[in-house]
DNA sequence: ATCATAATTTATAATGATTCTAATATAGTG
DNA sequence: CACTATATTAGAATCATTATAAATTATGAT
């Protein structure tokens, strides 16, 4: 069982033609029980099947305009994404250069106090930097 | 007044030789009263000295190990970094894709929940991206 | 001040991620 | 099937950043 059609449903649905690229980006990305963050290279190399990398940016970016992927920032040259696209934040592992999902459930509420006139918040986003302890 | 000799002494104090391309750079990081989120190619810009790109590059990571200066991740091809280098957080205006300070006392107290064994939180950053209110 | 040495600067090349381009292939529609 | 819009592709182009190796400069000792 490897969802096919339902990866096809949720991409005509989305506009985007259900091509064997995109249906087998969504395989990798979401046939799994955890959430998954990822590099575009990190997909590259998990990919058996051959994609062009233009293929896969384009693909990325589309899901990400749909809301099925989410960007996150850290610094680094790399951009990860996240199959999480619920309100959450993240841990950063200093020492693996991973990225651990930190739910919004476990931060306490956040209070914004300075207001910008003429603009609105979009996005709140913690990132807490983790290292060894020792 | 250029405080030519005070960047001269923190230089030398920090181990770094007080050359002239330093101290330039200095001027143009800290004699402003308020805090400056820059990219290496705003400093290059504004730099009316030539100093090589290979320098400013140096000078500023050697400046951020010191702690000089403070790296901030936002998703965005570039690295941008920041003279407040106390604990604070940012705005990040969408629109204009621009850094503004949101002060620490500005936010409401962040309790993070949970907890990962052996490692050790070493900060917690807020990003609130702000959008046009229209 | 001069010298020797280590640190620094520099121009340039190399790298790596990302985007662009223009040709080819494919999906959806009639 | 045929037409057209959309996607895919390989490869080139771009941009930020890092590495290299030679020339320059700061510093401490003489």
């Amino acid at each position: 069982m490897d969802n096919k059609h339902i990866f096809t449903e949720k991409l005509r649905s989305s506009g985007l033609r259900p091509t064997k690229q995109r249906i087998e980006i969504c395989k990798l990305l979401f046939n799994r029980k955890d959430t998954f963050h990822f590099s575009i290279s990190d997909l590259k190399n998990i990919s058996t099947k051959k994609i062009s990398l233009a293929t896969i940016y384009n693909t990325i970016h589309a899901f990400t305009r749909k809301g099925y992927l989410k960007e996150i920032s850290i610094n680094s040259d790399k951009t990860y994404f996240d199959t999480n696209t619920s309100d959450h934040h993240h841990f950063f592992d200093e020492n693996k250069k991973k990225l651990i999902d930190l739910d919004d459930n476990n931060v306490g509420k956040i209070k914004i106090k300075k207001t910008l006139p003429g603009k609105k918040i979009k996005s709140v986003e913690i990132l807490v930097r983790i290292t060894n302890d020792n």
